[in-house]
DNA sequence: GTCTATAACGCGATAGAC
DNA sequence: GTCTATCGCGTTATAGAC
């Protein structure tokens, strides 16, 4: 905590809050300055534009986004060789759902549907852990289109969990999605290609 | 077409299609002005507030939007008796997915839930959406709890699919996603309660 | 490298003529 | 019921002192 480590970490850690709270659009640099306790000037010395603040703030919350996946879909981390166990570890990881998707939330914020760099970074966000979640159901025996099917479902039914969430404003509404899937998911399919 | 079926009208018809691509908070009332092709005085006449002009824009949405999931499970409609092939109808009902769902995007939206009113009106679709897809699946037969959970994640794949495909910028993230699902959901229970 | 002051613009809303 | 003109405010960004 020496003196280098003050604005530029502090602007970013403000802003990944507010971002996550109100979206980028909606967050205005004045804000993002009050909360983090710097001076004007030292925003525009470290981010000239809003554009870069919100690049490098997006970029580390979906660093720590990613993390946390992995860490659910790691048979270490994990505690199970189990590859669908530790898909149903991420699904059921405690999540504050009425917050909404800090990463999935910006897929709806014009401001980062226009910004070609921002977009990137969110898109590779989701690519990233839709391969991960898709790899680990390949552990499980799936067939490659399968387990891309069925891993689009997983995060979808987590991301629109948290849809519906907020819509109710009931965190019951992201559990009960998680536990309708997950006991799809885990009844065992009837010899593949039977009727 | 007369007189009167002027301003009002297109007024609420500028503002869905604007709403639906930007959300609420990232629309000017002006905006929706210069689209209409109607005064600022008009504006102000018919909606005081631009709160006014949400509430009668995004209820019209949400209608809409309702009665096109009613369309697809109601067994007339659907053209089948089986509620599970009709919750399946909905799920694939062809989609703008690059667009997001008119509805479920209000939600990331703060303008919007920060608003009492704009937020009731978004959590009563849900609330009805969830309930017709739940009805429909106990008339398949399924417990009451049951059918809550799967009519949650049925929902959340669709919102979810949205969230994918923005974020990966193909509409095919939307049908991965139903896909994934569908094939769950198709697959024999083994007797409820067995393992 | 950080500060204060301020510019230029668009916002939501109002006033008041017609 | 519709128009134009305008108000007061917050925005993103810049200027220039320290």
């Amino acid at each position: 905590m020496n003196a280098t480590t003050g604005a530029r970490e502090r602007l970013v850690a403000a802003a990944q809050q507010m971002f996550a709270a109100q979206g980028v659009g909606a967050t205005s640099p004045r804000q993002v300055l009050d909360a983090s306790g710097v001076g004007q000037g030292s925003l525009y010395h470290h981010f000239p534009t809003k554009h870069d603040l919100a690049v490098a703030a997006v970029g580390a919350t979906v660093d720590d986004a990613l993390a946390a996946a992995r860490r659910d879909l790691d048979p270490g981390d994990a505690g199970t060789e189990d590859p669908v166990a530790r898909v149903v570890a991420y699904l059921e990881r405690p999540r504050d759902a009425l917050a909404g998707c800090k990463v999935g939330r910006l897929t709806s914020d014009q401001a980062v549907m226009d910004d070609d760099g921002l977009h990137d970074v969110v898109t590779a966000y989701f690519v990233r852990l839709l391969d991960a979640v898709a790899a680990t159901l390949r552990e499980a025996g799936l067939p490659d289109a399968v387990a891309r099917d069925r891993a689009h479902a997983a995060v979808a039914v987590v991301q629109g969990g948290y849809v519906l969430a907020r819509a109710t404003g009931d965190p019951d509404a992201m559990s009960a999605a998680v536990r309708g899937f997950v006991a799809l998911l885990r009844t065992p399919a009837p010899t593949e290609g039977a009727r």
